[in-house]
DNA sequence: ATTAGCACTCGGAAGTTGAGAGTGCCAACA
DNA sequence: TGTTGGCACTCTCAACTTCCGAGTGCTAAT
């Protein structure tokens, strides 16, 4: 059932002051807020409508309102407006984007502890690749015990190790595996690297002194490795200045959640488009620790068939509308300089598209 | 002024049990705990007469004593028995290490997880470098717009990057830059390094296309990189379980503090054998903000004429005996695989060294 | 449909009390 | 002289009580 034009309003104005003040709003408040023309006894007609009909509650008897799940629900849907980054704080982010991309490589790390900066939250940041390959192999001989491997990989990921060996090797064969090397291994994926694609390899080369199986073992770390999805977390900290993790105890169970790690990956699911952020509202999460607290997800192009996810975590009572733009803005500058060069567009950070469950689907 | 054996006897008690139990603690509970064989009230007078030495202190009148930092620095100096650590500790220790060394590299992050998840406590690791220079460097060409930069630095670190170029290039000229490179920029440190030696080399190379100088700038970046300490702080969230970090507040300003990261270095000077462990009781830290915790310190030889860091930071009520122990062993065992080959003999976490101010020195 | 008024509820702050842990001191004792 | 049991005293902490006020729900008037 819809609500009426009031009771939106008055619906926004629970969450929004809820939002900045962290404590159950009362109908005066609302009727002072400005914005509605009625008094105070009729906010609490259209508050106590609202409570029946499941979007807001009441910590107990006369005490203010407090949005429900389902009430952030239909904010974060329908309510909220899209906040529009004030031009300092773009300049700012802009600025500070750049820098940490100017370095050699944006490590998810500074994704994460940049991400967590800007929104003053936790943030919890990955990627998930797909199944890298080698494009080039190169070994390069230093002395008669030391070569240095070098693997291009699938990407532009460059990744190389110098190795010892207790034996001598001549320079004829470290050319030799090279171009072997170079002939099999290039091209397939790790599970296509056999014992007997090895064995065939070392027999090939003529190598006697395993030298063959030191090589592949690296290409095979080198590939599981770049296959693995790596996580960051960064500012949990940052929790405990919320008001809701006063608790010690319950703010150590949700750091020590985050500092987990992974466990964000169920939510990743179907987040294809980059201008898309989802939020994910208490007990909406999957994971029991969250089920008390929001999580906002983006995504982003990372280049090389990666995808990034940057999830910002907080209380319910969290800042949707700024955390979603921030991110949103975030989420587009990374796709636009680490992934392919379709670069949105001048003032995409408007078109916010916030995905989620709709409330009225929910039981 | 010396302590008689039973006042030592005593003000070890305190200690431990203080450490034990984060109360403090009374006459009588020490008269039980053994070791003692007198009563309460001759306690009582022993007591009296460490808080007016200024060992021990009371919150208030009629509650147990606490140790004041000279207190805990006297334990740590005399008192405390220095902990054997179990035989399961120490393979289950071991195991961790191995596990953690046997992958790619032990990354500064994997030693300070390790060493938080040991002693459960928040722990800051950093290493610092001695000036890198490069051992040998090689291009490897890959097509006409790319090559691939390989560099050996001192030590048995190999760094590579792919490098993209807008103009084509031919081989010979790529080949001509890498043995000009490899005569003129290995074993320089990153100083050495001035525009003129980048434009005469540009000027051998004939090259026109400013790679020379896209080449120097990562050469320069990794030498930078590896000259610079890198930290990393792990466990923060440790801390929320000791019971002194109650209060939010106080929680949030020394994890904000520790995720700063590279504070700890003033203690590190002159912190060289690596069996050494030095203990920082409170006030005696010189950051403000770790004016009431302990830091303990251990360092290790990460090989190439680099030595690492480890601190754990907690309440001053910590168990400096196991955590003291732990990180000695840990301490050690990096320094035997990660360093040189003078492997320390076996049973050598048994002779702790522990060194720090001697509390009859301070004013 | 809206509003003013009013009685009612309930949580939390402030104040009160009592129990218990621990002390300091004294007198007796070895 | 050093040690011990005893006892009065102190102070904290937890439990309990009291009280204020914010906020409600309802009703009657507009």
């Amino acid at each position: 059932m819809a609500l009426s034009e009031r009771k939106k309003k008055i619906l926004a104005a629970v969450v929004d002051e809820y939002i900045r003040t962290a404590e159950p709003v009362g109908s005066k408040a609302i009727a002072q807020s400005g914005a509605l023309h009625c008094s105070s006894a009729t906010i609490r007609n259209e508050l106590a409508e609202l409570v029946a009909m499941g979007y807001l509650e009441q910590p107990h008897t006369s005490a203010g309102r407090v949005p429900t799940p389902m009430g952030y629900r239909m904010y974060v849907n329908e309510l909220m407006e899209k906040q529009k980054l004030s031009l300092e704080e773009l300049e700012d982010m802009n600025r500070r984007l750049e820098a940490k991309l100017q370095e050699l490589d944006a490590t998810i790390t500074d994704v994460s502890r940049l991400a967590s900066q800007m929104t003053d939250y936790p943030v919890v940041a990955l990627t998930r690749q797909v199944a890298a390959t080698i494009k080039r192999f190169d070994l390069i001989y230093v002395d008669a015990n030391t070569f240095i491997i070098v693997l291009m990989l699938s990407g532009s990921t460059v990744k190389s190790k110098l190795v010892r060996l207790p034996v001598s090797v001549d320079q004829k064969l470290v050319q030799r595996l090279s171009s072997l090397f170079n002939a099999s291994f290039t091209g397939i994926t790790e599970d296509q690297i056999t014992p007997l694609l090895i064995s065939s390899t070392e027999r090939a080369a003529d190598d006697t002194m395993g030298i063959t199986s030191v090589i592949a073992a690296f290409v095979i770390e080198t590939l599981t490795e770049a296959n693995t999805p790596s996580a960051s977390v960064s500012g949990e900290n940052r929790l405990l200045s919320q008001p809701e993790f006063r608790d010690p105890d319950k703010a150590h169970r949700l750091m020590s959640f985050l500092s987990g790690g992974g466990y964000i990956l169920p939510a990743s699911e179907g987040l294809g488009d980059s201008s898309e952020v989802r939020v994910l509202i208490g007990p909406e999460n999957v994971a029991e620790e969250l089920k008390d607290s929001s999580v906002i997800i983006a995504s982003y192009d990372a280049g090389d068939n990666t995808r990034g996810l940057i999830g910002v975590v907080g209380p319910t009572r969290m800042d949707y509308s700024a955390v979603a733009a921030k991110l949103q803005f975030l989420a587009a500058g990374l796709s636009r300089r680490l992934g392919g060069g379709e670069a949105p567009p001048e003032g995409m950070h408007n078109k916010l598209i916030i995905k989620g469950d709709d409330p009225n689907e929910r039981r």
